[in-house]
DNA sequence: CTATATATGCTCAGAAGGAGCATAAGTCGT
DNA sequence: ACGACTTATGCTCCTTCTGAGCATATATAG
């Protein structure tokens, strides 16, 4: 280390000439920014998102303009007006991502029409509970009715098996060569059919493939000639889930994607949960969010392996058995370890039956 | 499944009327948004970002102003200016965060006077090589010197030891009850000292700690009373690496972050390699990255699993002792394989010398 | 009292990962 | 040519993690 921090006390005050390597001439062009916000909350097992509706369009996610005037930060914004429209308390907040395309209402491909300028900042809220919301347009609904490929806690969905893989298929043989190949491995990554297997993380890259093919509702703004011809066409679009206004739907992918990774080192769940529960109401949360069952025995064992939860010392009789513990979180091991998340004890094998040893 | 995606189409347009809770005669202010990339690359086993100066104020990320008019994502736009400023290719660009506090100055705190409305989009983006950038005020820098406590790779910095950590331990003690506690496990969880270990990920958390204790040298825009008595005006700031402009170091944080996150679950690391290298060459841009030294037989044998690399039968000869087996990335299987990153194969006990089996 | 739930404890085996030993094949100085 | 070093590379050992499944406990419904 030779040179020392510069001598003038290193003022944290953006320089009269704002430094980058060339903003000569150019000024940037102001534009509007909104917020949109996923807000998600389990709901008898089942996850849940807010939507609400305008007229008879499609379902969007809430959304309001950012005043920097009134709010310091994003987040403060965002929580204002959610706070203020709905009774919900956000326990978490996090950022997701900034759209800022051009031509943003066709998922980023390019538009013919010129379009305003704006910028929309993603974020994901997780609330206790799906509180009834004060708002006609508004309403809870479960995110998989908008990704209902997505749900495997059943076994993997009929609709995948029986139309999505195969117009894939098809959309993968429509091209030849070079392009083929690569088809062939976006839909391998994404979907993990043969050597890979289903990530449920890579829903986003699922449902941007899904659409880039012509498999889900959103319109594509513009599509090229060979794109055009995408053998696609027969209604499949009309099952894939509902749509959303604009890439609502994208960024609800976005958020389920960053939350099932999140889950995993992470204690995110927790924000999620009531004040006592069992651990197959642990279970069944989490299930629900990474849209698969998980082995029961090994999920109790990592789950009490943590050190996160504490017996309230109470049973539940709500168990149709031998009634379960109840659990709570123990907020000061919560705030010491941060850090961590939950083991994933994904089943590999059958979802349900136990096969015989033999 | 009851209710069927609505007949009309669900033409992707923006609704008339832009369906948030509530935008009833609220319209954002229009803002200014700026772009910061974070350009980093490899240079003799040193992880090196490119900065720019202005005058003799500090060093700063290359930025510039994002136009809409001019181009269609904020992607393009960064590559635009990037590549003609620098003759930098961007293999991998990545959206890191939007940073829109009006305190921005201030690293997110409260600030007396008003600032203007302006948003900032941080990008990563990684580079082959550090090559040699055309304009003067540019220049590559070796993030270490603006976090010197981040590297570990010959062991423990003796700046953290001697300085940081009984700073750290102060403003512990300058407390009292619970909020003793809390700063406590802060450290805790940031710096690992006692139960826990050090996390090479965990680089924003400690930056923006030392930020709000006052050991770094970006000035706090303003602080309340509590905050000024903190004991930490001992100089100890000089000494924690270069200053930035702005909250520029805290962005490089979150890239740094990010990076050494991605390391492990995507294979990024070779956007960074050259066309041929050794499996020593990859360690050492591994290690350069995440800050420690790494187990090299272990290493090998986890990267070998991989499957990512190929030998491209020629040996090296700069080892200075046996020669290396050269390698180079298998594209195809880089394509196929996306996802997996590589094996940290962290040293737990002592980083060079090795301990006699008693 | 029996069938049938769910809860909970425990064992087992394979995979992954942390450490270190041993050997191979170069360079450099004498 | 030889010995001292240096780095490369192969392999073993052992612990921890984790996927699976068995066995037992304690309810409820008839």
């Amino acid at each position: 280390m030779d040179t020392k921090p510069t001598d003038n006390e290193a003022t944290a005050l953006r320089p009269e000439n704002p430094g980058g390597i060339d903003t000569a001439g150019r000024a940037g062009t102001p534009v509007q920014i909104t917020l949109n916000a996923v807000l998600a909350a389990l709901e008898d097992n089942e996850p849940k998102v807010l939507c609400v509706t305008r007229g008879d369009s499609p379902l969007a996610l809430p959304y309001g303009p950012f005043d920097p005037r009134e709010h310091r930060t994003f987040e403060l914004g965002l929580r204002d007006w959610v706070t203020r429209q709905t009774q919900l308390s956000l326990g978490y907040v996090e950022q997701l991502y900034t759209f800022g395309d051009r031509g943003r209402e066709g998922l980023g491909r390019s538009l013919d029409t010129p379009l305003e300028h704006l910028v929309s900042v993603g974020y994901l809220a997780l609330a206790a509970a799906a509180a009834p919301v004060d708002d006609a347009d508004a309403r809870w609904r479960s995110w998989y009715r908008f990704f209902p490929w997505e749900d495997w806690r059943s076994g993997k969905p009929a609709l995948l098996t029986d139309a999505i893989l195969p117009a894939l298929g098809q959309w993968v043989k429509s091209a030849d060569g070079q392009t083929r190949e690569q088809r062939r491995a976006r839909v391998e990554t994404a979907f993990g059919q043969q050597n890979l297997h289903w990530e449920e993380e890579r829903i986003l890259e699922r449902f941007e493939l899904m659409y880039e093919v012509g498999l889900v509702g959103e319109r594509r703004a513009s599509r090229t000639a060979i794109e055009k011809s995408a053998p696609n066409e027969d209604g499949l679009a009309a099952r894939t889930g509902l749509p959303m206004v604009s890439d609502h739907r994208r960024i609800l992918a976005t958020a389920i994607a960053r939350l099932r990774g999140k889950l995993k080192y992470r204690p995110v769940i927790f924000q999620m949960m009531g004040p006592a529960f069992t651990l197959l109401d642990l279970q069944r949360s989490v299930e629900a969010i990474v849209g698969f069952a998980l082995h029961k025995q090994n999920f109790r064992r990592s789950v009490e392996a943590t050190g996160l939860l504490v017996r309230t010392g109470t049973l539940s009789d709500q168990t149709g058995g031998r009634p379960a513990a109840l659990f709570r979180v123990d907020r000061d091991a919560l705030q010491n370890r941060a850090d961590m998340g939950l083991v994933i004890p994904r089943l590999v094998h059958k979802p349900t039956g136990r096969r015989p040893t033999e």
